[in-house]
DNA sequence: CCTAGGCCTTCCCATCATTGGAAGGTCAAG
DNA sequence: CTTGACCTTCCAATGATGGGAAGGCCTAGG
């Protein structure tokens, strides 16, 4: 079967499978003699395990770990263990540093919406540490931020600060 | 001040500030007639406004918003409110999705210890979908796999695998 | 046989935030 | 004046993925 098909079989697009290939995750595929790949099941069934692996969020490199384990039918368990264990470590490292930004989150707009909206918000306290935002705001640009921003055409800067037009990307 | 000493307060590394000056998000610095870029406090203030946002993690674009809002001591706090809410939102999103990995995986692992290290591992067939590893192990590399490679020892299966000349892609 | 259009091929570019390095200019101390 | 620490700009790479161009292949319908 062509790219296509081990595509829609496998649940990995395409571009993934050459992709995969490139790196040398997966072999390279036999091809045709007009070029095409062509993919048998077992391709397809190493595809989706590739697939589950990543869905479980390991990475490339354990994921070759795991297809070499696999190929291996004799020493896997206590290794493919000892590979989900560390996995799962990292996975709670994040998942800590996450619940960590949240926790802080929630407590700020708890004490911002106790503070009414008369009051300096308690969010914008603590990002800026107590400090008053400084007089010239963000104006030119040059890259861009991906997503906003337009003309702006900020010439010259001689003026101190650009309380005319818009300053800076705006929406 | 210079980059480094900037740096230094703000915990912001002197690459990201020149990043976050070419996007735009915090606006061109000074100019000493050397062309070294020249900090004042409130700079450093405003970088540690980003830092904070960002160990939060709050997108750059996001960051944007809040530098506006900011600078806008009027109609801060229920708008500041408004994105701090939504940002809590995907970051829950992104705790669900890991735990999740880490449900499904500590499940895998305890049903792999029960069956022992005699027995195939429930992790492997998981990912596998029951089938039997492919007969031919990945084996050329090509752009390589960031950290693992060489030594390979899959000297074993010399089995004509490769039967087309065909090798990888190379480039 | 010819053509349309759908699939395939390779190659390049973009993302997002950050780091690394090269090549060269500047500054301060010895 | 030299040295070394710092600064400047520019380019590249990361990890995993998607987008798209330019061109080749294949198949069905006329």
């Amino acid at each position: 079967m062509n790219i296509g098909q081990a595509a829609k079989r496998s649940g990995v697009s395409a571009k993934m499978i050459r992709y995969y290939e490139s790196i040398g995750l997966v072999p390279s595929a036999d091809r045709l003699e007009s070029g095409y790949r062509d993919y048998a099941e077992d391709d397809v069934h190493r595809l989706v395990f590739v697939r589950r692996a990543r869905d479980l969020g390991f990475s490339i490199p354990r994921i070759q770990d795991l297809l070499e384990l696999w190929g291996n039918t004799g020493r896997s368990n206590g290794e493919v263990r000892a590979l989900a264990a560390s996995h799962v470590s990292e996975l709670e490292a994040q998942a800590r540093k996450i619940t960590g930004m949240i926790g802080t989150l929630r407590g700020l707009m708890t004490s911002c919406e106790r503070a009414g909206h008369r009051a300096h918000c308690p969010i914008m306290d603590e990002l800026a540490d107590h400090h008053r935002p400084p007089p010239v705001r963000p104006k030119a640009k040059a890259r861009t931020v991906a997503g906003r921003q337009e003309n702006d055409t900020r010439g010259a800067g001689s003026e101190t600060v650009g309380k005319s037009g818009r300053e800076v990307v705006g929406r």
